[in-house]
Formats: C-alpha cells, structure tokens, sequence
DNA sequence: ATATATTTTTAGACATACCTAAAATTATTA
DNA sequence: TAATAATTTTAGGTATGTCTAAAAATATAT
C-alpha cells in the first residue's frame, strides 16, 4: 500500500462520517487539496484492490477491508499525537503534522507496543476516540456547543477542527478537554454565547461554538 | 527532500568509510540493490542540489551541506532504534527496518525531544556512535576481533553487520555489547577462533570474528 | 421538461524514480 | 601499449501520481 493510497483511504474513512452514504468525489478532492480527476484516478485504482466499492458518477464506500485498513492508520496516527503529548513535550496544536508521517510507518509489533507502552489509551490528545485493534471505533455521543441552549451544561470532551490556530485560541482562553461548561446565554443576532468555563464567565463565536464539543449530564 | 534522495546521501555517507576519497557508482547501486544507471540519474539530482560533489566517472563525495543531512538521517535512524529497544520492548535484531522508516520523519522538535527524552543517549543498541546535532560522530577506537591475536582481550563495543541473521546467532551465543573477550586461540587453517566470552569458552568462525568490534584495553 | 449548472470522468501531459540495452570511459593485463 | 575487461553514462522506456482541458453524466431551476 503505498502512502498516497492510504491517504485517499484516510481520507474516505473520515468524510464517511459526514456523508452517510456514498462519499463524492469532489470532497475527497477538496479535503485533499487535490483535483477531481487525480481522485477518480485513484479510486479506480483503490476499487481494482477491493478497499472502496466504486460505481462511475456514484461515489464511493469503503469496503470492510479498506475500512479496516483506514481504521488502523487512524489508530495509528491518534497513538502517536498521544505519545508526542504524554511524553515528548508537544502541545495539542503542534501533534498534526508529525503523527500525519508517523502514522505511515508500517509494523505491527510498533503499533501494538506502542499502545502498551502508553497504557492503551482510548481517545487522543483533540478527544477523538482511537479505533482498537480490530478496527471498531467506539462511538461516544458528544454534542456541538453550538447545537446547545442556554441552561445547557457538561463537559469538553473534544474539538471538530483541529487547526493549530483554533487550538491555540483555546488555549488562550483556558478550554481544554475535561473543563466544565455551561451556556449563560445565545445571541439571536450572531449566534455568539457567552458560556461559563470551569466558572470562568467568557464569550465566544457561533463558530467557535460550532468546533467544540460537550458531552452533557 | 523526497525519501529516495534521503536514501542515497545515507547509502553515500555509509560508504564514505569504506572508501576513503569518491564513492564509486557502483558501489552505491550494489548497497541499494538497484542499477548503476539508477545512482547516475541520481547523483546528477543531488549535485544540482550542491548535495554532493559529482564529477563524470570519477564517483561523489558528499558536500558539508550533504554530509551534515546525511548525519542528520542517521541520528534520528539510531535515536529511533534506542527508543525502539528500551521502551518499545524490541531486540537489537528487530530495529532496523523500523528505524529505517522512521528515521524520514520530519520534524525538529521530534528530533531534539526524542533525544531528551532517551537521556541523550550517545550510540546505538548495536553499539554505533549517535551523530550530534551539528552532525558529529563521534569516532571510537574500536577493532574487529578477526584482527586480533591469541591473548589479546577487550571488551565487545559493536558489531560490523546489523543483519537479523547475524543478530541472533550472537544473542545464542551470548555475545553482547560490553561482554568481556579474550582471544583464546586462532586456527591457522580457516582463522577460527577459540575465545573466552564473559569467562565462557567457545568457537566462532572468521566469518562472525569479522563482524564483532572490540576495544582493547 | 428542457435548459443550465454542477459534478465527474476521460484524454493526454508531466515529473519522479526506476529499468534495459548500448555507448563511452576508465582500469587491467598481456 | 594495445587489447580486453570492468565501470559508468546515455538514451529511451515504464509505472505512479499528479495536472489541465474537454467531454459526459447528473442535478437544479425555470
């Protein structure tokens, strides 16, 4: 498999969540930054090795196998931003781009050493839970802020983006994963809401709002 | 840097010992199990690049630019392997082709945390020196036990070839880094030896003697 | 329902990194 | 030193993965 192959089926495992059916090429392009054409290339050629079922102007699904095959590079991409986390000093902002490299590396033994060796963690350093060995992603029901009312309340339990500038933006202003949450109140005009972060009284954007997610009481 | 010009400086700064002024053409194809014509094509690209000195037929050399690359392969390719063996529960015979992916990895605070958090370590699992950050290696006096005459002693510091094969016959034999080794007695005939391993007595051929570097006392 | 817009595919190029076969150069030896 | 051998380069070709531009299919809107 080479690297640009699992990066289409990377790619395709994580715009399956949006789509609920079949996946279009022209997300697969934009996602990529790539052009539609060069996609369409490489799902004829992912259909030949029975990773996607792929049907002309249809889009496409990832057979059992490709899912398999995507799940363990997600696997092993959220290992690694939890190793660099725990233990070589990297911030949550700074993960993406080195685990975008490790997570090509190809061993079995390393893979699953390495989830010894971290304590078989469940979720990364963003929250987004890490599929198991045998590929099942478990499902947690989070919610978006923005999808919340005031009253509302729980807990930070990950963030949808996961661009360096958001992150660092919640870092500025103290939300992390584990912190307490509760919306004061919703702007109709802009849909902004002031929220209360582990106490803290603070206002953020609709779409601010709109990448963080909570799990409630 | 694309991984296969990687690959060449690396295969260059290797043989660079052996061969004390140019690398031959040849010699880079035989190590890379590719053709000549393959090694021209790419020591053109990488002369262009002011990676490597490169006249027609008289071999290359690396540049200071493409040495200190070079050296900066090689350490991650040796920080990765100490990680590998002293967290990751791997043996020395098991690191290399692991290495050998990670070691493309780009990433300067990877680099500069890894080595922090392995202690700074200063040689490898198979006992080779650890390039420094400005791309030093540090040069041990070391000798192949092949060269060494009945009653000379040292204590085991490396070993020639990283081959698994190799590996695990000395694990067999309990031969390891920082065993103490006595040249019992060298056989005229087929220049086997006799040698006393940590106060073990036992034979080994010329063959493994080539590949075992002791320091004499 | 037909025209228009959007999406997707095809056709044909290009760069990388490899190959084989033949030509050129350098090294060896008689 | 001339002939032969070995090495290295060139020339031309292949597969991968990308691209642009044009054609085909699907979706949307009047």
């Amino acid at each position: 498999m080479t690297l640009s192959e699992e990066n289409y089926l990377k790619t395709i495992f994580h715009l399956a969540r949006d789509f609920d059916k079949e996946v279009p090429t022209n997300a697969i392009a934009e996602k990529m930054e790539t052009k539609a054409s060069s996609v369409t290339d490489m799902l004829k050629k992912l259909a030949e090795k029975k990773l996607v079922h792929y049907k002309k102007y249809q889009g496409v699904k990832l057979t059992d196998q490709g899912r398999f095959y995507a799940a363990s590079i997600v696997r092993k991409h959220r290992l690694w931003e939890v190793f660099l986390v725990e233990n070589l000093n990297f911030t949550w902002d700074e993960v993406h781009d080195v685990a975008e490299q490790l997570e090509h590396v190809k061993s079995e033994k390393l893979v699953d050493e390495l989830d010894e060796f971290l304590g078989k963690p469940t979720v990364d350093p963003h929250g987004d839970p890490i599929p198991d060995k045998s590929g099942n992603v478990q499902r947690m029901e989070k919610i978006l802020l923005s999808a919340c009312k005031p009253g509302e309340s729980g807990t930070c339990v990950g963030v949808k983006s996961n661009a360096s500038r958001f992150l660092q933006y919640l870092d500025k202003l103290e939300i992390g994963l584990g912190n307490e949450i509760e919306i004061l109140s919703k702007e109709p005009f802009d849909q902004s809401m002031v929220i209360s972060n582990n106490g803290k009284k603070l206002s953020i954007s609709a779409l601010t709002a709109n990448n963080i997610y909570i799990q409630k009481k």
